[in-house]
Parts: structure tokens; sequence; C-alpha cells
RNA sequence: GGCCCCAUGGUCUAGAGGCCUAGGACACCACUCUUUCAAGGUGGGAACACGGGUUCGAAUCCCGUUGGGGCCA
């Protein structure tokens, strides 16, 4: 008989009183909850389609995915799109490419179809009606046809007696009546029919049990007049239908659970483990928010973040591993990936941490793949420029943190910006005009010499330089790079760019440093 | 306003009553390497929100306060 931490089984959402316990922490599991835990495990990401991959919703999926594939379970995609005012052209497609990036294969779903199917919630406006009207039959809901002036006048008294809404004239019409003046053509909302005494609770696996007093639930619209269902009714009616067995979403739900779980309680079904999610913020009062540009996957996949590495930052945002290790491809993270690592408190997403992940990523890539990545960022100019891009993006690998600040680091490599001359005057250096004047004046003919050009020729030919005239490496280094960017920092020193660009360019470029100085 | 939830450095977190003088990572600072800038190396400052309990012992359990968030209105 197989013995389970008492923790990971009320993670999965079984009490610990409802088994024998042979020590508070340990538990011996009866065959009834191994049916349960054997179960298969489906989850499902149910994005709307806005044409916004918001962060926190993707990391939602992530988990959603991990789960199940963890489990040998599966992982299905559902497209929520009841809401037809905030949907928008292309926005599904926005869906499909950001799972594909990342690599979360979805089992089942609109595009791979599936044993669960339509996908798409606005194809399954039959099934919502025939559940509102099974549900009406089962007096989980009524059919309210108050005009929109009356429901806001008993929803102004039920606010002045602060008590949540209810239709009091409408719940009250009896069934027979009701479902005649549906016939007869006159509009109707379905609301839940909400007991008003009495409480009910669930179990969510990462908050605990969560208890409310049914009389603080409003009966909240199942079926708008238009035959759309509306989330609260939706979701409950797919994920049952689609046989999820755990239920992932954000926090923002958990005190509207207990409604749904009214719902399955109406319709006798089974409820599944709810596992809700904390959120993840801007900072301490602002959400990620659509506005900034800074929340949805594409904003930060446009900028040159690298999928995995948003991926497994975002992992790491309301989930530990317990251990210090802190990098995850994404089956690691499926290997990985435990309900009990998951946090409760609200997480402020660190552009910083991001950042210095991205970066990390980068700088482990092969060279030949960092070199296809950068490629996509080197402007015309640079790439018809003679410079050997390889070598280009071998000086950019370990200094690039996101690939979009490529073009501002390499602007001086297709043409030599023109800069002051002010620029050879260096504090730390300890270099001036006349140095540099001097260092320049020597360090072309010592290149010029030289027969191979390789980053190494060049750096001893410098240091030779440097010797003849007494100066420090420095003293000539610094003026030659400057020389060849016209810039004060680069990717690179003065032998590697020299190597980049090749004797006749690099002793051009030394020229027009000697004239900038002699004049 | 009612209800629900949360609370370890600036940020993400480890922590399951003694292993905690609270660990790791980002960020920050210093030093180092050095042909600039990075990267790398070494070191440093920085947290258990507060108050009561329970216990021989509390970051950890309970209650309250404060602060924050969510839902409904």
């Amino acid at each position: 008989m197989p013995v389970v931490s008492a923790m990971l089984l009320t993670k999965l959402g079984y009490s610990i009183a409802a088994m024998p316990a042979t020590s508070p922490r340990i538990g011996i599991i009866k065959p009834l909850c191994i049916r349960r835990l054997t179960m298969a495990v489906r989850t499902r990401y149910a994005p709307s389609p806005t044409g916004y991959m918001h962060l926190g919703n993707l990391r939602t999926g992530l988990y959603a995915y991990l789960l199940a594939k963890q489990n040998g379970g599966q992982f299905v995609l559902r497209i929520e799109d009841t809401d037809q005012e905030r949907e928008r052209e292309g926005a599904v497609q926005i869906i499909y490419d950001t799972l594909a990036r990342v690599g979360m294969r979805h089992d089942e779903g609109p595009d791979v179809g599936g044993a669960y199917g339509p996908y798409v919630q606005s194809e399954r406006l039959d099934i919502y009606r025939k559940y509102a009207e099974e549900l009406i039959a089962l007096g989980g809901a009524y059919r309210c046809f108050c005009t929109p002036e009356e429901t806001e006048e008993q929803r102004a008294r039920a606010r002045s007696q602060n008590r949540p809404f209810k239709d009091e004239r409408c719940c009250a019409i009896p069934e027979a009546q009701a479902s005649e003046r549906a016939a007869a053509g006159q509009p109707y909302v379905v609301r839940q029919n909400i007991p008003r005494t009495g409480t009910t609770s669930y179990d969510d696996v990462v908050f605990g049990r969560i208890t409310i007093e049914n009389a603080e639930l409003d009966d909240t619209v199942l079926m708008k007049s238009d035959g759309f269902p509306t989330y609260n009714f939706a979701n409950v009616i797919d994920d049952h239908l689609m046989e999820i067995s755990h239920v992932m979403r954000g926090v923002e739900y958990l005190s509207s659970t207990p409604k749904y779980v009214l719902l399955y309680q109406a319709f006798s079904w089974d409820i599944p483990v709810h596992v809700h999610l904390p959120m993840i913020n801007k900072n301490a009062t602002e959400k990620l928010s659509k506005r900034h540009g800074d929340a949805s996957f594409d904003d930060f996949y446009n900028k040159g973040y690298l999928p995995q590495a948003i991926i497994n930052y975002i992992a790491l945002l309301g989930w530990a591993p317990g251990t210090d290790e802190e990098f995850f491809t994404l089956p690691e993270l499926v290997g990985r990936f435990s309900l009990e690592g998951l946090s409760k408190s609200p997480s402020i997403f660190d552009l910083n941490k991001l950042r210095w992940m991205n970066g990390e990523y980068l700088r482990r890539l092969p060279p030949e793949e960092f070199h296809a990545l950068a490629m996509r960022w080197y402007p015309d100019d640079v790439q018809r420029s003679p410079v050997d891009l390889r070598t280009l993006s071998r000086l950019l690998q370990n200094r690039t943190t996101v690939l979009s600040e490529i073009p501002e680091n390499i602007d001086f490599v297709a043409a030599l910006p023109d800069y002051d001359a002010a620029l050879f005057t260096h504090k730390k250096m300890k270099t001036d005009a006349e140095m540099a004047l001097q260092s320049l004046r020597a360090a072309g003919p010592a290149l010029s010499a030289l027969g191979s050009f390789g980053q190494d020729d060049v750096h001893a030919a410098l240091e030779q330089v440097a010797g003849r005239l007494g100066l420090k490496n420095g003293q000539v280094m610094y003026p030659v790079r400057v020389a060849l960017s016209g810039k004060e920092f680069t990717p690179g020193g003065a032998s590697e760019l020299t190597e980049l660009f090749g004797k006749a360019e690099a002793l051009r470029r030394i020229d027009v440093g000697i004239s900038k100085l002699s004049s």
C-alpha cells in the first residue's frame, strides 16, 4: 500500500481527516483514494481571444500544462469567446503561436480536435442552452424577465440593505408560468438560484478550505438574453463535460468559486480539484497592464526575449522547486513541478531578473545559435558591410541581455559616426589628445606591417607599440578603439574591433582619428 | 461598505516548532580581472509587519491589529 505525504493529499484536494493516518504527516491511502489519485489528470487552458497574451494568464496555462504532462494526462486548449465585445481579429492565432513558441503543445483544442469538442465556446451555445434548461428544472436557476430598469431598481434596494442581489420577483414565478412566458417570446436571462441560507465550502489546493455564507452570494446571470452564457456558467459546464480534473485559474475567482460549486452540486456532478493562483503585479500598487506594453508575451518576445527565458522566469513567479536551482527547460519543469511548491502571496514582476535570465540564456547558447538569432537584429547596412558577422556575433554574445539592444550597440559598424575628438581624452585611461595622436600615429604603421590580422596578432602588435612608446597598454588601445568606433563604449576592445574591420578599414578609421586630432 | 484572501531583505523565494547567528537568486555597493563596456571571480549592506498567546523552545501554531490584494456592490 503506497504511503504518501499527507500534505500532498491535502494539496490534491483530499482531507486528511478522511483517511486513516499512522502519524500526523503520513497517511495510508485507502483504495478509494488511490483510484482518484490515479485518475486521469486533465487540465485546460482557457484564454479569451483578446489578442493579448497576458503573462499572468500564460503562467496559469504553463502550470496547467506542467501538471497534466507530469501525470501523463491531457492538456486541453479551450477558447472562451463568449464575451464578443472583447474579441479581436487574429487573436486565436496569437494563442496558437504563443503556445507553439514556448513549446506547450496541447493535446486537444480547436485546431487539433479531440473527443470533447467543440473547443470554442461560441460553438457550444446549444449545449449551454440545454444545461440551462436542465438546471432550471433542477431548481438551480430561474428565468428572470425583468427589464434592465427593474433589475437596477431591485439591485439598488439590495445594495441599500447591504445584501447581495436576488431577483425576488422572478425567482418566485412558478416554473410552468415562466416557461410559458419564455415560449411566448418574452426575453429573459437565466439566473443562478442561490440558497438563502447555509454555507458553501470547497478545498483549494493552494489556499486551503474556503467557506462562504450563501447569503453573501448574488443570483448571477448564467445565460444572457442573447442566448450567450456568461463565464460563470460556461466554465462549469465545459470543465465538467471536458472531464477537467484540475481547474487552474487566477485568485480573482477564489471567492466566486462557491457559486460554481453550487452549480456542480445542483447537477450532482463531481467537483474538480481547484487550484487558484496568486496574481502577478507590476509593482506594489499597479497590476501588469496592457497599457504599459509590459504585460504580454508578445511585448517581450518582440523585444528579443527568448521564449524559454520568459517561461523559465514566470514559472518561478509563484512556484519554487524547493532547491536553489533556477534554470529549467520546459521538459525539466514538467519533471520538477509540484503543487506543493506553489505560493499563495501575489508576486511582482521583476524586469531586472527577467533581463538577467534572458542574458544568461543568450550566453549559454551555442555560438551558432546566438549568431542565427543576432542576424535578425543586424540592420541592412551592417549585413551588407564587409565585416564578418560571425565575428560580430561572437563579440556580442556575452554583452547582450536583450536582442533588441543589438542595433544601438553596433551602430558604428557600417559607417564611422562623426565624433568629437574630446573622446580621446579619458581620465581613467590616462589619455589625452596629444598622447592619443602619438599612439594612433604609431599604431597605424604597426598594424599596416602586420601579415596576419587576427585579434591576437593585433593585440601583440599594439602591446609592442605601447612598449616602444613607454606607454601603458591602455594608452594605446583606448585611442585605437575610439578611432575605430567613434564611441565611448563598444562591444570588444581595440584588437577585437581591428580584427572585425580588417586592415584597410581599420587603417582608414585610424587616419580619420589622426586628422581629427591634428586639426 | 460587505465578504474572501495574503504578509520572510527593494524584488522572486527557501523555511512544515529546535538543523536559523534565517539560506539562495536578481538588483545594489566595493574590490578584482582587464584593450572600453560587458561577462567572470571575491566580498559586503539588506528581511521574519506589529501585539498578544500556546510551548522548555515560534519565521513556523492560535487570536487580534495594521498593511495589501481580490470579488460583489
